[in-house]
DNA sequence: CATGAATGAGTCTTCATTCAT
DNA sequence: AATGAATGAAGACTCATTCAT
């Protein structure tokens, strides 16, 4: 009965893992559902992870260290702040939705993490906040006053845009996904008193 | 370990629960951990409640009946349309600060619940979107142009603020629930091209 | 199918432990092999005890428990030196034959306890082997030479005498628990160079 | 994790398993850590062994084979009774000290076996006793009374004294292996009737 | 010969639920 | 109402064993 073979198993089990842990939570799923998604029996997953909380850990790690590559990778090379920071919403929010599921996990599931793995995602998303925070404080640094308090009040709607995004956004849907980065973004840097790009008349765009 | 007797013990028991679905998610918490929070054995649970799932039925109807009433009282007697959203924002993020961790359950542990209860919920969900899109639709009805698909991604942006702010909002946090409820309401109406209250030049106001 | 009711299914499950313990091992019995020996599933043995550990942990503190007290108890009250020895060897070698099998476990099964109950019941074991060591050397003393290595043998000896007592000793077996005893016990003391009770001409005695 | 290779695997993997056999016990030991033991994988062990029983059948039919032979060699070509059981205690003593890890499983581990084996390894054993009764026997033939009881209880506790020094002895403890040997060996001639060796005063001689 | 992956039965333990007292 | 004991299913994980490579 030996269906999947060869180093992809390990992939598969991953996959099945990320897609269950999203659609029921960590604890609501079992290694029995996991293992019969990919076709193999329980027993054969540990040939291939080390326990149950270790497909979470490392599905998070994942998840973390390539947002924080991505951010990294979209605004190197930029040097004016205010096309940086549009560049790193750009990002932000197409992150949030092409990997919707990767991100809400993450979001959700940071309890179900040991101390030890949960320290280290924590710390991860620490930094990418503080990225976020930098490159906005970057590109409002000529304006009048903005408090720190408000700066974070920023930063935390942008996570918050990305995360909620994240929670609905489906390739399938009806909204294409360059109408709702091109959106979000203009209207973040409009309410940062920075002009968006083009300076479209209407207060979100077009579809 | 908190000992309740009498008819309060059923009220110990929702709260034991919420408090621990908010921390551990529903299939992360067992039976035997509400009841040794009440300070009863797991057998005693049963004089209460039907079972685990209505545990978190109540709970999330519960929530979604405050919430839809504290809207529709919050707009109630209002009539220019401006105002009403204005009330209607302040309402929508004042409660999800205060009631910040049935909020989060209402938004997480929607797949825990039973087929039936579950669309219960999602049809109040449902109905406090159209509250908001309807809000926000009579405000901004004067302006030029405003498409139906920017409606709903204004609405889900407004949505979005206050599932966030139910993440991170803690009363004995370092920003007081008048500033951030203010900061969010100006930002948003700014955001749809209306006038915050009394304009203040600052994106987003001071503490 | 409740079979065994009432405050007696926690010794029921003691026994049934020891039982099986003795007869193939601690390691080598399931929880599954122990339940259903009483009559009842599984799980329920939760009810009773806190997991595997504690029944083997419980029954080797009891037997170390009632054989120091059998022990102090047989010498209590004698005051001549070479009658202390023979009623601690009388106890001794009864004991070892009396409770076979709980005393089989505890020579057996010392390995499978963890760290903490290990040293608790090593303990107990030092502190009679002690008790062995001070009879003897009080019965000797009025003797010529008598080195602390040769205590320590004979010592071993008497435990090893118990200890193989309890290995082939059974009360259905075809010699008389007091023939064993007496046997052993004159034997010991004619090796430690002290006159048997009543001096019989023969090594061993007769059934 | 020694990695040894060739065709020394098959020793090494008996080696390791009878260390981990006496310190766990066989239904206490995996075949995994036998592997990780010898440094290679679980799979491997089958191109040496039949399975786990077979470990064990071996180990106890090599250490029987080998108690056998020692003790008929001892005793070949002596002649005088009293010299002949003095030789045979010396080789039982000496064996039970030096292959004590052996002898240890020996003992504990006979409800392991699946039946056949174990009914060749006890008729071993009966024979090994029916060696013993027969060198008491030989040399207490000139004595008085003595009963068949009683050359059983001699023949138990000689067996008894072997067992345990199989349980305490070690090669780097405190004392000498030939102390042991003439010790024991003396305490049981004389507990016979039969004056040992070289007649030494002190009831157990010194180291 | 060694490996890594697979199996299926088994391990201990926890779970939600029931019910006599 | 509360309890303690029972159930049976399910939980994660381990095991001895097999076998294609």
């Amino acid at each position: 009965m030996r269906r999947t073979r060869g180093p992809r198993t390990a992939e598969a089990i991953q996959e099945a893992a990320a897609e269950l842990f999203f659609r029921q939570g960590y604890a609501g799923t079992s290694l029995r559902e996991i293992a019969s998604s990919v076709g193999i029996q329980v027993g054969s997953l540990y040939n291939h992870i080390e326990g149950k909380e270790d497909l979470l850990s490392r599905l998070m790690e994942h998840t973390m260290a390539d947002l924080l590559a991505a951010m990294r990778a979209a605004v190197t090379g930029l040097e004016d702040p205010v096309q940086r920071l549009r560049a790193g919403l750009d990002c932000h929010i197409r992150f949030h939705a092409t990997r919707s599921r990767d991100v809400f996990i993450g979001n959700t599931e940071l309890r179900a993490l040991p101390p030890r793995e949960r320290r280290r995602v924590v710390a991860a998303r620490d930094e990418y906040e503080r990225l976020i925070t930098g490159l906005v404080a970057d590109a409002v640094a000529g304006q009048p006053t903005t408090t720190a308090v408000d700066l974070r009040l920023h930063t935390y709607a942008i996570v918050a845009i990305g995360t909620h995004v994240a929670t609905w956004y489906r390739p399938q849907g009806s909204m294409s996904l360059d109408h709702v980065v091109q959106s979000y973004t203009d209207a973040i840097l409009r309410q940062l008193g920075l002009t968006p790009r083009t300076a479209p008349a209407q207060p979100l765009g077009m579809p």
